[in-house]
DNA sequence: ATTACCTTAAGCTTGCTCAA
DNA sequence: TTGAGCAAGCTTAAGGTAAT
């Protein structure tokens, strides 16, 4: 295929509008040589004369005439798309956002925010995938967008914004025995557990904490996700600790019930991370911009002061 | 013959590539 | 990073073509 050169199709545009090699050399600031030089060129590489004598005027061939609408067109559109903020209409971009995040993100919050979105790019799409703990280029390679969650490998020139400050809650079904007495680490831990596969690390911070005061949780499942805790939970006696956020949006659904832990988690700083290649890129400020006013909405952020059924299991 | 416009040729400038 | 070599593209000058 032959190179394309991009100059020779502003330079057909002057022609076809002007009728002119003059006119069309005056509109680019050019010589009427150095245009008639760009026309041959056109005409080589569209193995058309394009424009042809006819007395003291040119006029455009058959082809060229063709040509003139799409040409028109693409300079149009080349010249919005080198305007300063690239120009994009975000009412017409098609786009898909891939956003990495925990699972339980994209299935309880991934419809609210695709709306919120669709509202600045109203034909966008959003693609959920899962964390991994192996793979922290993704940002940098551009397979991903956004990476949500708390971000601890994340390369040294990602810029992170902070979303929210996440708890970790315990979960139980509704009536659960254990519940119905002050959740002491003893009797917390004498229950059967499900654990979460952690990213990065190899045991949840309860079980640190747990250990300090000689106690151990009976893990006897392990699954990859919090949304997957929960739903064992909620079909088992077996008792899960989850982000908070997660555990309010779903709990009651599920029947479960919500409690606090028995030892103290620090809380853990939610952040969205992004490559500085798609710093100044609207369409992802619009994505960044959507996450963090949804983080900082009721459904998705931090529980204020909320009662929870069942005995002990308040949350303050 | 004059005028208007396009083409050709020669030389200069600019920017890219590549090696040191 | 820098400098040499090279190609692309520009300008100026001169010539060609067609209408008046």
């Amino acid at each position: 295929m032959n190179s394309l050169d991009l100059n020779l199709l502003a330079a057909l545009d002057a022609l076809l509008t002007t009728g002119s090699v003059a006119a069309a050399a005056q509109r680019m600031h050019l010589s009427a040589p150095a245009m008639s030089h760009k026309l041959a060129r056109i005409r080589e590489a569209l193995d058309d004369p394009i424009l042809v004598r006819a007395g003291q005027k040119l006029i455009p061939t058959p082809r060229a005439e063709e040509m003139r609408a799409p040409v028109r067109r693409l300079i149009s559109e080349a010249f919005v798309l080198m305007q300063p903020g690239g120009g994009l209409d975000l009412t017409r971009m098609q786009r898909e956002f891939i956003v990495r995040a925990p699972e339980g993100m994209g299935i309880v919050y991934g419809a609210a925010l695709l709306a919120e979105i669709q509202r600045e790019i109203p034909l966008a799409t959003l693609r959920f995938i899962p964390e991994s703990d192996s793979d922290s280029m993704a940002l940098r390679e551009g397979r991903i967008d956004l990476d949500v969650g708390i971000v601890r490998d994340a390369g040294p020139e990602v810029k992170t914004a902070p979303l929210y400050e996440q708890r970790i809650v315990g979960v139980a079904k509704a009536g659960h025995r254990l519940l119905a007495a002050r959740v002491t680490p003893k009797r917390f831990s004498a229950e059967q557990h499900v654990s979460i596969a952690q990213r990065g690390r190899n045991k949840e911070a309860v079980d640190v904490l747990l250990a300090d005061i000689g106690c151990a949780r009976r893990i006897v499942l392990t699954v990859p996700s919090a949304y997957g805790a929960l739903m064992a939970a909620a079909r088992s006696s077996l008792i899960a600790c989850v982000p908070e956020p997660l555990a309010r949006t779903v709990a009651s659904g599920l029947g479960l019930e919500i409690f606090k832990l028995p030892v103290a988690i620090p809380v853990e700083q939610v952040v969205q991370a992004w490559h500085p290649r798609v710093d100044a890129e609207p369409a992802s400020q619009c994505l960044r911009r959507c996450v963090a006013s949804l983080s900082r909405s009721a459904t998705f952020g931090p529980l204020g002061q909320r009662v929870v059924a069942g005995h002990n299991a308040l949350l303050s």
